[in-house]
DNA sequence: GCATTAATGTCAATATATTGACGCAATTGG
DNA sequence: CCAATTGCGTCAATATATTGACATTAATGC
């Protein structure tokens, strides 16, 4: 509605935005009561996912666990303490790195993550997307991996680009 | 590579709650660092993105602003106090209801907003976008929008449908 | 081999976010 | 008009999330 296709621009960014956060919040409140019989969080529920992966067998180091989740390893520190607690995942000292700990999933965690946690999200996943086509989901990750790349320069060219980012899993 | 297009889908639907998941963290934090010299986050400045609206000239109450941003008035609380405490906002109580504080923005909240946050913000976005025609924007709006609607009735299913959600802007 | 540099985990401070519970005020029902 | 419900703000507990600072260990340079 202005003279300049501009601010249409940075109005869309704004919504945009806006719809990301509320999106993430909501995405943590339904998912997390989705699966809080088990006692699990979002968060966890993602930890979980990692180390569940075939590549994640030995067990992974907290950073590294933190690299690949895209979070610090200090908050990383605590959800893997909880779900230690919660007798969902044990860490044993690293035999080549005396001060790093593998962490990996116990056999209750890895029971729970198969039996009860999974149908559970994959029945979250078809209500949060309902009326999502196969294009929809491969179209709309496409948009979320291109921000992410995008903000994930926005944070490095601030750390004078030093470290290696040792992520880069973009397969959008 | 499964038997059915239904293991496919779970596959995307898993990436794209992981990249969700992960968008957020990210625009939290490099967001929050682009408005940092305001002593803003980004949660603070959809609090101000809410207040700046002619809609909201009168104030707003601190429930009224928790259903806008579809947080729970118990967080807005504290992100108010701590703004007031800053200078940006003032609350006054409201004259019809006596229960209920009227939250404005202040003189300094608004120049700040305005002169500092606004330019800061906008370069952010065009750093976080690029790479987005406007069509891209207004796509990606769209399956945010649907997968908070979709979010939505997960969250109102649950608690008996009983209280008017008293949002439903969906202007996708 | 020892000094620099970098990586790992931890402690501390702070800001979001949720839920549950409570007191007070307004609305609604009888 | 008074009782029940609802709405508003607050207190408390807990889980994410960030940053900064620190000790210990590992890798690297001279």
């Amino acid at each position: 509605m202005n003279e300049s296709g501009n601010e249409t621009r940075l109005a869309l960014a704004n919504r945009l935005f806006f719809r990301l956060y509320q999106c993430a919040n909501m995405l943590h409140k339904t998912g997390t009561r989705a699966v809080e019989e088990e006692g699990l969080t979002t968060q966890q529920w993602a930890v979980l996912g990692a180390l569940s992966r075939p590549a994640a067998e030995r067990g992974m180091g907290v950073g590294e666990l933190a690299r690949y989740l895209m979070v610090s390893r200090q908050n990383l520190s605590g959800v893997v303490s909880r779900m230690e607690a919660a007798g969902y995942v044990g860490s044993a000292p690293d035999g080549s790195d005396r001060r790093a700990r593998l962490v990996r999933m116990t056999d209750t965690g890895r029971r729970v993550w198969a039996e009860q946690a999974q149908p559970k999200i994959a029945a979250y996943y078809e209500q949060a997307l309902e009326g999502f086509s196969v294009n929809d989901m491969a179209h709309a990750l496409h948009y979320l991996l291109k921000m992410l790349d995008n903000m994930q320069r926005i944070d490095t060219q601030r750390t004078v680009a030093d470290e290696g980012d040792g992520q880069g899993g973009h397969e959008g």
